[in-house]
RNA sequence: GCACUCGUAGCUCAACGGAUAGAGCAUCUGACUACGGAUCAGAAGGUUGCAGGUUCGAAUCCUGCCGAGUGCACCA
């Protein structure tokens, strides 16, 4: 269970954590962007200009009117109340730009101009721009540095429930919490992984009664075999025909009703039959993310059930610090803002009238583990954004309770419903809710037919287009997913989704497919070397600056925990490298040898940064496609 | 009713208080015996729901409307 043979695979092509084990030896070093060089700059001219100004913020944004631009002089302009393009003009003239007056050696900056009401438009060199990858392309991690003070994060998403199907709603948390954690790790973070599924419950009592009646209904036969299909089918079969026999017969009822009790008691028996179903279900979950592409390793399982010795404690300690008080028989947190619609105050329920615990007993108790014992000063929830205000109160409740304090930060990270394309939840024509299974499987098909139409002129095996076809398949659908902003509901095309034009994840597979075909057709002595005398084409400075950048992309995608940015960034990388390839020819560059080896290291920082990207989104990059 | 989220090109979506609000799809014009065209270049498309306010400067911040979605006592 959890085994996840693919990963391993990974680790030869990208680094997935920061973990030295994955290094090969070359050397590690983190590499400056030209924009943090620049901000340096900037704010160092700006302190001589204005020396009360020391600390304050350049502001410097990539720009359509040069490389960058400085907006800062403009507010401190109005501060100091003077004329904005004068010290403009001032702190310019405070830059070293190449050759000018106190430069000294420094050629980053190749020219600064005063621009509008008082903007710095600045042009960096060609030359800073190839030595700063030439920096990156000699690290393994392409330069990216890691936090200087990482702290443990905990992350709760792909949150299935035990005995039940997967649905689309399973998708998104686990496709965004996946590639959230990739992220945060990659930057150095200890991340803690939380799969809280959903393995307690009233229903247990059901399932495990009807189990005991019948006691083969979980038996793996001869014909179903070991499957994770076979598993969900006999979950189902199960869930269906005890819920059936819940509601009518009302002799059984009151026997599931006590095997609860028994549940909650520990009674050995009853909690081994419940094992079974958790059982189950992990090999059902295990195939799904296989197929899903996505890790889950058995120690990270930490269901509902797993908080059941602390539920108690965590009530009384609420009950006793007076942050909970009983009202009609339940144990309740009230907060002044939130009322319902009568206008009454709406609690929070952690224990109920008839002695069970809440779900927010549980989601407390999580929270006293992950900040007490797993010392977590981040905690993360990627929950559907219909639970926001339950997460508003429990994480309300656990500061006045003091499990959380000042220092930890409690995110939880919202997404939106997925949509079909009349605009409403995302549900069969029966209205039923869409299998996840059934959705990638149709992904898969649906891609491998396209794949197949181009492989067969190149030349792949009917091995690569089936390879090809499951990873551009899952690739489009967490493409999609990624490429939104999380809390936006979004809908579900898979048409555009395989589609294969625009900005979708196939178009940046073929764009590293096409760096990769440009090596496999190199010639005996073309190899990858910068040149940085070499003066760049208005295409390649833009791909160079581009790729300088995924570094702070990546800081800054940890920092709001938004991947979609990262999906936009590297869909702009693939935009710019198939303008590059249109417009400066690799192999056959009319500049000489050193042009051609100079193109070829763009097309090699191209392609790492492309595949690394993607493997951060947890999309896979094939060879050849 | 109250709370939260959101209204941006025909459609799907971006945009860290900065200049002329950007992409993709669709539409229209061009470019193919190709370093693999699953591409590229270009055009057209907008009063950022409405009205005020703050600011040198607002899609972004504040207020009020209008519209949509979601949630609101013992399911998780």
């Amino acid at each position: 269970m959890g085994d996840w043979r693919l990963a391993a695979a990974w680790r030869d092509h990208v680094l997935h954590t920061h973990d030295p084990d994955t290094r090969n030896g070359t050397s590690m070093a983190s590499v400056a962007s030209l924009s943090a060089s620049l901000q340096q700059r900037v704010s160092a001219a700006l302190a001589a200009a204005v020396p009360s100004a020391t600390g304050a913020d350049p502001l410097l944004r990539r720009s359509d009117r040069a490389d960058f631009q400085a907006n800062g002089v403009l507010g401190l302009a109005k501060r100091q109340k003077a004329d904005p393009r004068v010290l403009a003009a001032e702190v310019a003239a405070a830059l070293p730009t190449a050759g000018g007056a106190g430069a000294d050696g420094d050629d980053t900056i190749a020219a600064v101009e005063v621009s509008g009401p008082g903007f710095l438009n600045i042009t960096v060199s060609d030359a800073a721009i190839t030595r700063n990858l030439a920096a990156r392309a000699a690290d393994d991690r392409l330069g990216v540095p890691l936090k200087e003070h990482p702290g443990t994060t905990v992350v709760d998403y792909a949150q299935p429930n035990v005995a039940k199907e997967m649905h689309v709603g399973h998708l998104r948390s686990s496709v965004i919490g996946d590639a959230i954690v990739k992220i945060l790790e990659f930057g150095g973070e200890q991340v803690v992984r939380r799969h809280h599924i959903g393995d307690w419950g009233t229903q247990f009592g059901m399932l495990v009664q009807y189990l005991i009646e019948h006691p083969h209904e979980l038996d793996h036969s001869e014909d179903e075999g070991d499957t994770g299909e076979a598993s969900m089918s006999r979950l189902d079969r199960t869930y269906k025909a005890s819920g059936a026999l819940f509601r009518s017969d009302e002799a059984f009822k009151e026997r599931a009703r006590r095997r609860v009790v028994d549940l909650q008691a520990g009674d050995p028996e009853t909690v081994a039959l419940w094992q079974r179903f958790v059982d189950e279900s992990k090999i059902y979950f295990d195939s799904v993310y296989r197929k899903l592409d996505i890790e889950i390793r058995d120690e990270d399982i930490v269901g509902e059930s797993g908080y059941n010795d602390m539920l108690v404690e965590t009530c009384d300690l609420l009950e006793k610090s007076g942050v909970a008080v009983w009202s009609n028989g339940a144990l309740c947190v009230f907060f002044d803002d939130i009322k319902g619609k009568d206008g009454e105050p709406v609690p929070l329920i952690v224990r109920k009238t008839d002695g069970g615990f809440g779900y927010a007993a549980t989601d407390l108790s999580a929270i006293r583990n992950r900040t007490g014992d797993l010392h977590a000063d981040t905690l993360l929830y990627v929950v559907d954004v219909r639970q926001s205000l339950h997460f508003r109160m429990v994480f309300e409740t656990a500061r006045r309770a003091g499990w959380l304090t000042d220092e930890v930060t409690a995110r939880h990270l919202p997404f939106g419903t997925l949509l079909g394309k009349d605009g409403k939840p995302f549900k069969t024509r029966a209205g039923e809710s869409v299998k996840l299974e059934d959705l990638l499987d149709e992904a898969v098909q649906r891609a491998t037919a396209v794949v197949r139409e181009k492989g067969e002129k190149i030349g792949l095996t009917e091995e690569e287009i089936t390879a090809n076809g499951v990873q551009v398949g899952i690739g489009a659908v967490k493409y999609a997913d990624l490429s939104t902003s999380l809390g936006r509901d979004y809908v579900f095309d898979l048409d555009r989704m395989v589609s294969l034009n625009g900005d979708t994840s196939v178009y940046v597979q073929y764009a590293y497919a096409r760096t990769r075909s440009i090596f496999r057709k190199a010639g005996e002595g073309q190899r990858a070397v910068a040149h940085p005398e070499l003066p760049l084409e208005a295409a390649e400075r833009a791909l160079g600056l581009h790729l300088d950048a995924f570094g702070d992309t990546l800081a800054e995608v940890a920092g709001v925990y938004e991947p979609h940015r990262l999906a936009s960034y590297l869909f702009h990388l693939a935009s710019l490298f198939t303008t590059f390839y249109e417009q400066c020819p690799v192999l056959t560059a009319d500049g000489g040898p050193a042009q051609v080896e100079n193109r070829l290291f763009l097309c090699d920082v191209t392609a790492r940064t492309l595949r690394q990207g993607l493997w951060l989104l947890g999309i896979r990059a094939p060879e050849r496609l």
